[in-house]
DNA sequence: CATTATACATAGCATAACTATATATCAATT
DNA sequence: AATTGATATATAGTTATGCTATGTATAATG
């Protein structure tokens, strides 16, 4: 039972948790995978990526370890957790449903 | 452009605008539409859709009107107008250009 | 007579996504 | 040498959607 919003709000957590789960991924390369994955639809900017990837991680879903490059330079890499994969899975499975859902809807095949 | 939830805060919008653009209908109905259409999988709670009836009218996309049922039983029509029908359009195209966005994300058919 | 279905409404909450800004390194250009 | 743009992460504050909960009122059903 997912109204309206509810399923979807967290449209943006598959789109990261698939990335990660595909290999270890940090912020700033997941952005620009993103756009360029997506012919340049998802621009997803910082103060919407690191809160979702600070939010993940919290829940147990990514894990972020750093990474130093040299000259000093600093990259997070998170990679998915077991739990995250489960997650992953779960709401890729709702993403359907979902869709499935939409489609009842907006495409008149029914009365 | 548009970033992650962006354009789907709205998923409800379409439908409602969608619903609506068929007939005129009420908002009891429209809730009782939209499950038996989902097939049970949209359950519009009255918090969520009476807010948003209110607030596509105010945008004035969708207009209503009240109609006196025998016994003083009261029912407010919603028919939708010019811009709410090209604001549905809108918004359809939108949509499936998201969904064009998901897919390529999601599908490891790229890189 | 009590419960369920019909019908609309709103106050208040949670939270995702956005805006804007800050910090710091590196590469390339002027 | 200095400036710009790309790389890289972070957070405070705002907005708005959808949700919870509740209230009102009538009609139909048992």
């Amino acid at each position: 039972m997912v109204q309206g919003r509810e399923l979807i709000k967290g449209s943006a957590d598959p789109l990261l948790l698939y990335l990660i789960s595909q290999q270890p991924m940090y912020g700033y390369h997941i952005i620009k995978e993103l756009e360029r994955k997506s012919d340049g639809y998802f621009k997803f900017k910082e103060g919407t990526l690191y809160p979702a990837l600070h939010r993940l991680e919290k829940a147990g879903l990514i894990q972020g370890g750093w990474q130093i490059l040299q000259g000093g330079r600093q990259r997070k890499y998170y990679h998915i957790t077991d739990k995250g994969s489960s997650i992953l899975e779960e709401k890729r499975n709702q993403w359907q449903e979902f869709l499935v859902a939409m489609n009842l809807v907006l495409r008149p095949m029914n009365t």
